[in-house]
DNA sequence: CATACTATTGGCCGTCAGGCCAACATCCAC
DNA sequence: GTGGATGTTGGCCTGACGGCCAATAGTATG
């Protein structure tokens, strides 16, 4: 195997780590025996535990932020695209894609390098938010007067949807995607049921992010909003 | 020093460290260091590991529901109350507060028994939400004819606000709280700016959640919208 | 005062973590 | 082919963890 593929098997193997036992409980033996080598190895490609980590924790959100440049740049209509951020979850479950970025938000807490990071993916992720709902005012789509603040709306409903996806909530999560859409429709100016009637008519392709299992995550689930 | 003293003060010491360190990092020893005796006394008072940190999550979460139950029964105003609720940071700052909370979101990913205590507080807090809200509809306040909905945006907003102030956000607190309170009224069918005014008469009594150092939190801070 | 029970100490054990490194395997340049 | 750089192994070290327990101090009760 080429370094740059074992680079690769290790850091995909320490966020399926990440993902399954949290940042504070992975260790680099689990994560060289998931990777399939030996726990020696791990310190030819990182020089300790902690640039591990932090490189796992880089390489998703990098593709997160890929991600959201290319969702910006399919030029779908944005009721559209803004459904596809309001519906986090596809048929059939996604909630697994989440527990990575949970994760990172926990572990964001106590590492100053994972909140700037943290940071950074948070802002991308609002501007999007924003310049959809630009967009669909230019277009007449939408007629927001406050666009700064509904994108806060929705980015940090659907953070929430995936906080209480993840730590156990009273509410069914079929019933948080129909609040985040009520509450989007109602900021947007749009008519009750316009946001779920709207149906993209090009599926843009998607990369993984290595988060997905062969039953991790539906075909068209995407990452969670943002991440911080 | 009594027992019942005892264990209080190993459990505020263990409330500390997770809020400090979280639950997959904190550690009898340093627990017992912190609480002033000697690691080998917490076998003593709790069988194990585990039963140090359940007892910790427990004693936070039983002084939470107290204190969800202590403001419904205050009598407030409903705008009041509310304004209480969707004002989770008082001035200068408060939100070392919630980070208990959010270690427990996290840990409860992973442990059934948080979860479903999670589940419980969830469920509790958004239900304190509907009855304000419903009050507030009848005394006249209100005008909101899905309150069950409008309650899970306001909690769920709360809930991304904590997420926000932990795990590093491009988000200024007083925008988010600006927003979460600009949601609230419009979910309300308040006037803008309705929710700032109101001022309440009486200040409840609070009991501390054990959380708050000397300068941890405002006097008059609260523990965050619910855990779940 | 004597006794019994509780609280508390401090040390020991086995386990496992991250870090380190000598040795071996592999592969490409010369 | 030879040699050196690179990839890889597996064992060792130190330290810290949770669990455990014999010994001691303290206290209430008779």
């Amino acid at each position: 195997m080429q370094p740059a593929q074992r680079r690769a098997a290790i850091l995909d193997a320490a966020v399926a780590e990440i993902s399954e036992r949290g940042f504070a409980r992975t260790t680099s033996r689990h994560v060289a025996a998931r990777a399939g080598v030996t726990h020696g190895l791990l310190h030819h490609y990182f020089p300790d535990h902690d640039s591990l980590l932090a490189a796992a924790f880089e390489k998703v959100a990098l593709e997160e932020m890929d991600e959201v440049r290319d969702t910006l740049a399919t030029g779908l209509d944005p009721l559209v695209q803004l459904r596809q951020l309001t519906e986090p979850f596809g048929p059939g479950g996604g909630e697994s894609a989440y527990r990575f970025w949970f994760e990172a938000w926990s572990e964001a807490a106590h590492s100053p390098v994972l909140r700037r990071t943290s940071e950074r993916l948070s802002m991308a992720w609002h501007h999007l938010v924003v310049e959809v709902i630009e967009r669909g005012n230019m277009s007449g789509a939408f007629h927001c007067d406050a666009p700064h603040e509904a994108a806060w709306m929705v980015v940090a409903l659907c953070d929430a949807y995936a906080l209480h996806s993840q730590s156990g909530s009273g509410i069914a999560l079929d019933e948080m995607a129909r609040v985040t859409r009520r509450l989007t429709e109602r900021e947007l100016g749009l008519a009750t049921g316009a946001l779920a009637a709207a149906q993209p008519s090009i599926e843009p392709s998607r990369q993984s992010t290595g988060l997905s299992g062969p039953s991790a995550g539906p075909p068209t689930g995407r990452a969670p909003s943002h991440m911080g």
